[in-house]
DNA sequence: GTCTATAGACCGATAGAC
DNA sequence: GTCTATCGGTCTATAGAC
């Protein structure tokens, strides 16, 4: 009955590895035991199966987004909600730290996470919607919730005063690049958890005031 | 006589668009007026192609290296060459700024490096060698040469002490993630170069002693 | 909802004429 | 070094039995 689920659980393997393109029916139906010709009782094409994975992969981001309470760019409200003023207001730089690290933690043991953020990177200048999906989601979304955490913080007087988005980019860009090694070169992993936890300590250092 | 560098300017073309699974053969003849049997009295194999597009663009990109003086880290030399503390020693925040921008604006104007950058982009997850070089030329060469940089300036007191490889992240990363944006959607191209120029103002703001 | 069989297109690569 | 023709294979997708 999750025959569904199955198919497009293992697509995402596949297309997370070796594209769409390098992706046929047989890789997909091959490791579940059935036949290609029984993925087409659930999907009407191989790009429906991933366009399929697409909507998937965004209602499931806005609902760890919401958890999360970081506001998402097509809600059409542009202030912090009751929640992350409550959460940040009072904020210490240690307890960010811990918060970035926590995220990137999460993002890089989630299997799902890392297979969907693989399967937009290689398929980020297929079409439009996927290049504009791809910076929407780990780029804008992220720069936006920290330029706006920034902001706070320096009302608050926590940091020193600064370009909020100027130091979202700075504080937040080196964390996607180490990830983007993580990814890229596994081994690496503790080097990049390493260098990640440095940069945040180094950033808080030159920008709290002490 | 020349046709075999058509043939690879072609099939770079294709491969920066639709990736190597995603290009055929007959897609890389087509435009060139050939059939796709010619090119194979030039290459062996449409892996071959592919193999030596990425091999000329490892020797253009030494190139570019050597000229630009950034070390390289293959060649075993661990201090910056005399070029570089020349050029280096007694620079200004300003110039370091304006030879930032002028890196960018080069990366993102020229065609033959937007189409390598894609490629690399769509492919690193196809081999472990493709990963090792996309993060070895976008990455780790770029923050071992701003590294160096920056504890010259810490050690000619240009810029304020701190931790110089988390001070080259810090400078470099919203450099790559801003271009990413601009090579996904160029039509951001003029507000990518701007947050650019802020973002190295303000790390000099930050840094720079006054 | 699964299978086998197959249509029909296209693939990478080769043969052989010129 | 280019062509046409073609081989042998794989691709997406469908037909039809169970």
């Amino acid at each position: 009955m999750n025959t569904k689920e199955l198919i497009l659980e293992e697509a995402l393997r596949q297309f997370s590895q070796k594209g769409f393109e390098g992706t046929s029916m047989s890789d997909i139906a091959g490791p579940l035991g059935i036949s290609k010709a029984a993925l087409y009782k659930h999907f009407e094409s191989k790009q429906q199966i991933f366009d399929r994975i697409i909507e998937e992969s965004e209602e499931k981001y806005k609902d760890v987004l919401e958890k999360l309470s970081v506001h998402y760019p097509d809600n059409g409200n542009d202030k912090l909600n009751k929640k992350d003023v409550d959460v940040y207001s009072g904020i210490s730089a240690k307890g960010l730290c811990e918060n970035v690290l926590a995220f990137v933690r999460f993002s890089m043991s989630d299997e799902y996470s890392r297979q969907v953020r693989r399967m937009l990177t290689i398929s980020q200048f297929q079409s439009r919607e996927l290049s504009e999906m791809y910076t929407g989601r780990y780029v804008d979304a992220m720069l936006g919730y920290d330029e706006k955490l920034f902001e706070q913080l320096i009302k608050a007087g926590v940091i020193k005063n600064g370009d909020p988005k100027a130091l979202a980019a700075m504080f937040y860009a080196p964390v996607i690049m180490y990830m983007g090694i993580w990814d890229r070169e596994p081994q690496r992993a503790k080097e990049c958890e390493k260098a990640i936890r440095d940069h945040v300590e180094q950033f808080f250092l030159m920008t709290s005031k002490h």
